[in-house]
Order: C-alpha cells, then structure tokens, then sequence
DNA sequence: TAGACTTCGTAAAAATTTTGTAATCTTTAT
DNA sequence: ATAAAGATTACAAAATTTTTACGAAGTCTA
C-alpha cells in the first residue's frame, strides 16, 4: 500500500482520480492547490504526487520543480497530469523531472497501470545522491552516513553494501546478487564473505538500534528497509 | 550519449525510430526480429531497448521478460512500441516491468522524451509477483508475508509452500502434488511430512483467525482461500 | 621507507533454525 | 464401534547463519 497525494484544482477530476487510486487499496489525500499540498507533504511522507499541470496557485511544473529540489523529497515519484496533449509540454514536464505524463481524460486502467509503474521502480536518488531511509541517511558524493544525528564511519566494501541496500530497499537480495552488483565480480569470492560484512554494517548499526533494518531471510539473502 | 537498441520488424518504422534517436546523438543499432537482438544485446551492452510489440518471433512481453530475468541486463531500459492503444495491453506490458509505452505513429518529440526519461531514471524491476488473498497479502520481491498489517514470518519451505497455495487457490491439491511442486521431488519424502508443514502454517496465520483458510479436503488433500 | 593501522576474504567453531519422521492422539465415515 | 485419515507433538539430524579469529594486502604517516 502507498501514500498517494493527489493535487488537482478542479474537483470532479481529483475526486475521480482519488477513487481509482482508492480502489487499488493506495492511501490517498488530496488537495486543490499548489501551497496547501506543499504543506501536507512537510507534514507526512507521499511515495507519489498525481498533479494536474494547470493549478490555480502555480504550474505542475513549479510543483515539480520543488520536490525535485528538496533532498528530502528525492524519493517522491511525481506523476503529472494535463489536459492538453502538447509534445512540447509533455517533453518539458519529463525534462524536468516528472515520472510520467498523462492525458485526460483519464483511464482508470491507464491510471492505474502507469501509478503502479513508477512506484515499482526504485526510487530516484537526487543529483547528489542523498538517499533517506528511515533514521539512516547516506550521500554519495561525501561519503556519509548519517543515523539520525551522528555520522558512522564505514569501509570501502561497506559503504558500497550500504548504497546498494539502500538504493534497492524492501527487496531480497541473495548472495549471488550481492557479489555481482556490490563487489562486481560473479565468481572468485566466497558467499560467506557476504555474510561477514552484513555482521561488520550490522555491528555499526547497532549503537543506535537499527540492526534490525537488515533482515536476514533465511534461505535466500538480505532484506534492507 | 546512449547506447539504443531498436527491434521492430517493420522496416519503416524501424528506419523513423532510429532516424529520430540518432538525430540526438544517441549510439543507435536495430534488429526485425527478437533472436537477432538477443544475439547483439549478448555481444554489447546497451543502455535501451525500444521494442515493437508485435515481432515476428516472439512478443515484446517475452523480450521484456528475458531481458528482466538476467542480471546482466537489469540496468536495461525497455520501452515498448505498438500499433493498437489497448489499456489491458499498456497494464500488462507496465506490469512484466517495461520502463514505457508508446502508441504508433510515433511522434518524434514524444519519442525522445520519453527516451531520455527513462534513461534518467534508475530502470524498471522485475516484476514484483504481489499476491493477494482476503487479508494475506503476499510479496515475493521481499519475501514477505503479510496477514492484515503484521508481518508473518516463514520457514523457507513454508514459504514456498504459501506461494503456491496463494497462486493457486480454490484448487484441492494432493499430497503427491504438493511434494512435487513446493518439495521439487517426486519421492524419498514421507506424505505426512506435508500434513505437518501444514498444520505449521496454519499455527502462523492462527493468530490472526486465518487457518481456516487453509481447509483439509479429507481423502484428497488440502485446499487454500 | 619502515612501521602502525585498516581493510578484506577465508576458515572454522558456535549458535540457531529448519525439516523430515515417528509416535500418539483425534476426528470422521460407515 | 471400528478402521482409516488427519492433527499434534516431540525430537534429532541437517542445513544455514552468526561470530570470532587471523593473515595477507593495502594505506597512511612520520
């Protein structure tokens, strides 16, 4: 189940939009316009904005514009949502940062079809490669992790793990898989090796309660999230 | 600049696509069939693949679900082309983790946005294979069971043993039936042994009032839903 | 450049969980 | 009431993961 806000001037299209959303068990708010969405999102974390391009307030574009430069908002998919089908503008809204570009009048299948999309992809890390999850926070380019307020410090090979769990969080991910994507080598290394660094992030985590967040499941691999 | 990969067998369509996306500096290849496209996909890497539905040896959900389904082609973004705008057909595509869909006749603008957006974004996964029955909800990506909101966890076999209840249910399923398809051997296992994996799972979902979901079917076998 | 320190992969012991079976009750159908 | 089928329970072997330890290789510093 996903949090869903949808942001849409006018009423009948929202309300619309909202029941199909609400229909495939997503948890879905709305509103009406541009600032009093702004404010929903400060107060509780969306996976997903539906926004009609023309609100009352400002652009669909400026919405997205705004997510796309809040690091904490990097993981929201924005879905956009127009009454015109012009190539231009749909260019413009996937340019700057948009998930999908949609046509009404809306089909609920299509709806349905592309929300569920977005959603399934992992999520999109900001240019700078911020990733939040939880209490932990990483940043690529500085090579920081953050639980809650105090910074770890971790190895080459664990930073790497780190990353990869957290750009693919919720998932399995087995030891094979592992190897390829964080070591990038198919073959040479023992799969036990995996499992001692698991132990060395988990030894990290554990000062601060968050050892939990990496799953052992049993029989297949590792679950972060 | 991209490494593209277009398979259409229709020569003017593949001649326009690749035309459009050359146009943007973009390293272009294409293929009329999937054989040949796996055969060059094996030999380079590509960045995208924009693939007709309809190809004259396989379909294009098979070219999505090959190219999903080995690891070394997971960063792969698939866009798919067709020639009819059928929802059910878009859903399904969306679905077996195509990254977009395009309907013919391609508009060149339209193309290369979507093309570009989908190579910014991180690629689509592999399908999720959700599950759900009455208040169990089932998710093989993260190996996770749910009853109503609480996580249930399973034993490896347990597991196994739910996925393929939930995958088929309302179906009776004999003993010999379930040793060959959760158990993967046809002998050398006692039938009792699945009596007692049974009453396991239900002893999981018992707290939650499900067990009785899982119905003993006397002198045939055991029945789930 | 030597020495101190870190990191990494492996191996092996320890701990834990899973799993098939057998033995013993319970239930059901006739 | 009785026999057949299923449910429970307990248990020990098997499989898997966790933890510890260690030497090689790589880095950094003085």
């Amino acid at each position: 189940m996903a949090s869903i806000l949808v942001i849409d001037g006018n009423d009948a299209d929202r309300l619309l939009i909202c029941n199909i959303l609400e229909r495939e068990d997503n948890n879905v708010s709305s509103e009406p316009t541009g600032e009093l969405a702004f404010r929903r999102l400060r107060e509780s974390g969306y996976d997903l904005i539906v926004t009609e391009l023309a609100l009352a307030d400002m652009s669909g574009m400026d919405v997205i514009d705004r997510v796309r430069n809040s690091a904490d908002l990097a993981a929201v998919r924005v879905l956009v949502v127009s009454d015109s089908f012009a190539p231009s503008e749909m260019a413009k809204a996937l340019e700057n940062g948009a998930d999908d570009y949609l046509v009404k009048p809306i089909e609920p299948e299509v709806l349905v079809a592309r929300v569920n999309a977005a959603l399934r992809r992992p999520a999109a890390t900001a240019p700078d490669g911020y990733i939040r999850i939880g209490p932990i926070s990483l940043e690529k380019a500085s090579h920081m992790v953050q639980v809650g307020t105090e910074e770890i410090s971790l190895s080459p090979v664990e930073f790497r793990l780190m990353t990869f769990f957290m750009e693919n969080p919720g998932r399995v991910h087995d030891r094979q898989e592992l190897l390829a994507k964080v070591w990038r080598r198919k073959d040479g290394i023992c799969e036990r090796t995996v499992d001692v660094h698991v132990r060395r992030l988990r030894a990290s985590l554990e000062p601060y309660d968050c050892e939990h967040m990496l799953k052992t499941i049993r029989g297949f691999g590792y679950r972060f999230g």
